[in-house]
DNA sequence: TTGCAGATGCGAATGATTTGCAAATCGGAA
DNA sequence: TTCCGATTTGCAAATCATTCGCATCTGCAA
């Protein structure tokens, strides 16, 4: 019912309980990035299962990116978290400032960048975090004449 | 006194207050980013010229970046924002997560990306915001893993 | 089945930031 | 220079996301 997480809470040695499965399960249905407070609400609207309280919600989403399941990162502009699967696929989020809409893209252009601060400045790099604005094509046509294909991947 | 900020406000289209003078002055002077927080005690300790109220430095310090005479920025893992003269250098932050030093990095390794970006999803690319941490020699060297916490920046 | 370390629920605390409102101040007009 | 109205400020209280204290509950190893 829940996916096989018990075996994968098993593997990295922690107790598998009802509201650990639950908010893996839904993080799993997730497309894009969601805040703990949508978690929950998302959590109350299913039925059957009993609630998961906020905090509870917290605690269980701190657990999961200690580790290392789920990544967090910071809203730009507003200060709140977002959490999302870690797919170990290194993705970078783009976000439309006008349609809010959120695209993945895959690679990263910061390999180099990485080993240049370690060569010029000493500094060890341990991660790091990008947010690229802008708009994408959809809204760029329909507010100017200017766009050109779109080509939207969610 | 106060360099030639009333000028500067003029310009802006802005009444030149104490409070804004005060603000903008320490701001200049300021070698990395700083909360709004650590603006107002830096203000307290400062002698003569008054105090200023804590909402009014975020109401200058928000004023300020919406003219774009400063920038803001949240800082990596905690959620609270800093800020920074805008010098139109296109400066990145590197953030040791050990003492919380912030360190500018000239250059930046996005250009090729946001070209990308624009070919294959067809997003036009306005602005990033690049978070990288890590561990800077001096912490390294010390290997004090938990960090000193010389509180930079509050 | 039982014992208990670890997990949860609940409400209250936190800490950064924002807001409502009355009083103070800026700066153009007289 | 003085006056006046629009802005800005100070202060305290409100927000909002997130965390914490603590009593109770629950996985799960024995």
């Amino acid at each position: 019912m829940y996916g096989d997480s018990k075996e994968l809470f098993d593997r990295l040695g922690i107790r598998s309980t009802r509201q650990r499965k639950r908010v893996y399960a839904l993080m799993l249905e997730q497309k894009e990035p969601v805040t703990a407070e949508r978690i929950y609400r998302l959590l109350h609207g299913k039925e059957g299962d009993g609630t998961v309280n906020l905090s509870t919600v917290y605690r269980v989403l701190e657990l999961f990116v200690n580790k290392e399941i789920v990544l967090k990162s910071m809203i730009a502009k507003e200060n709140k978290a977002v959490y999302e699967i870690n797919d170990m696929s290194h993705k970078h989020h783009v976000t439309c400032l006008s349609c809010r809409k959120v695209f993945f893209v895959e690679g990263c252009p910061l390999r180099d960048f990485e080993e240049k601060l370690l060569e010029q400045l000493d500094f060890q790099v341990a991660g790091h975090q990008l947010e690229v604005y802008g708009y994408c094509a959809e809204c760029r046509k329909s507010q100017n004449g200017s766009g050109q294909d779109k080509n939207v991947l969610s």
